[in-house]
DNA sequence: CTAATCTGACAATGTGTATTGTCAAAGCAT
DNA sequence: ATGCTTTGACAATACACATTGTCAGATTAG
């Protein structure tokens, strides 16, 4: 009688599980680099595979579809960027504006220090298949009611287009930003994000 | 001697250039209906062909590849869009702002009254090719002169990553509008579009 | 009418890629 | 050591589409 309860077998000192997460979390990270870098409609299955050092056959294991591997990726970026300004938010001071300039800065800092993720998150998901769009559609919404939460006034009644048009704007701040090779200093672009958002606070 | 100097020989009453821009525009209306209801990418030229009621070979006529088909789609709305826009704003009162708030209206009208190209010019023609980008880009920079022009005072110096937020807003205010099917009523969509404006103003 | 050219339908080719299948070598349990 | 599973490399298949080529019939000029 074995330690384990589940996995019938261990290879490399792992059961079957784990070296399947493990191979899936591979495939996750190595398609983060070549989507970022190459697009995702210029990328295909093998690509992703040989960045991750596995066969294709792998990629069918954990994957059916494409899509499926890239609303991956950008879920664990989304997640990961949405942490880091969060955190930053709680950092900052008790004053609202003050929360919402510190996470508008998190997120260009962010944006900056990685820029192919920035490239995914942005510019290559977009437009891919109805159900990426809803991916995209679901961390919007996250961050939205983050920044909600964080920096309108409790008894300010939301108003959802507006919001969707603040957010909106900061990311075609941020795109210009991108696309000028990150020109401006970061707390410049913060700052003019900044002033954008204050059609919320209204 | 006969009365047209260049074309050595007509059909159906008109000369070769003639039949040939006149199958290029038809190209043009065909493909804006296909790709505005199918998606560019995943319309082909032969879907494109027999909605025009032309033959793939006229394609390679006028185009050498989609790219360029869809360029001159989005062109050609591109520009009878600003057109819409800026004729409304010459019919508004002189009021700088009044003005913006027109063409903030004309801009919602004109993308309710034609759903189809509205989604070519806003979520179909995202993340193609480069020269797909520079298109948008052109496009983008020419609306954005045309709003600087008729709403921002002469003497206030324009911030160019600021004016990206918001036309990047206003825009994300369209796709929301247009992905909950047009809700809200259009004055009260371009009303909010307005308050998020101001921040140009200021 | 006759010859030249334009037109439209369709076949032929080429390419890139997803997806499935095969198989020998390596790794583990007993 | 031996038999079973897993792994990795690669071949085989399938498919969709762009792009080029062919050709008979329609259209026009002279």
């Amino acid at each position: 009688m074995t330690t384990q309860t589940s996995s019938p077998r261990r290879y490399r000192g792992s059961a079957i599980e784990a070296r399947r997460a493990q191979r899936r979390q591979q495939l996750i990270d190595a398609a983060c680099e070549v989507y970022g870098r190459n697009g995702y409609r210029h990328s295909s299955v093998k690509q992703v595979c040989d960045a991750a050092g596995l066969t294709q056959r792998y990629f069918y294991e954990s994957f059916s579809h494409s899509d499926e591997l890239l609303i991956a990726c950008y879920e664990q970026a989304a997640t990961a960027l949405r942490e880091e300004i969060t955190g930053a938010a709680e950092r900052a001071s008790v004053d609202r504006a003050e929360r919402g300039r510190a996470m508008l800065l998190a997120y260009f800092q962010a944006l900056k220090a990685r820029p192919l993720i920035a490239n995914l998150l942005l510019v290559e998901i977009r437009g891919i298949s109805p159900a990426v769009d809803k991916a995209i559609f679901r961390a919007l919404q996250a961050m939205n009611r983050d920044l909600t939460r964080v920096v309108v006034r409790p008894d300010h009644q939301p108003d959802e287009l507006l919001h969707a048009g603040v957010m909106g704007g900061v990311i075609h701040i941020a795109l210009h930003w991108m696309a000028s090779g990150y020109r401006q200093p970061t707390d410049v672009v913060a700052n003019t994000a900044f002033k954008l958002s204050a059609a919320m606070h209204g």
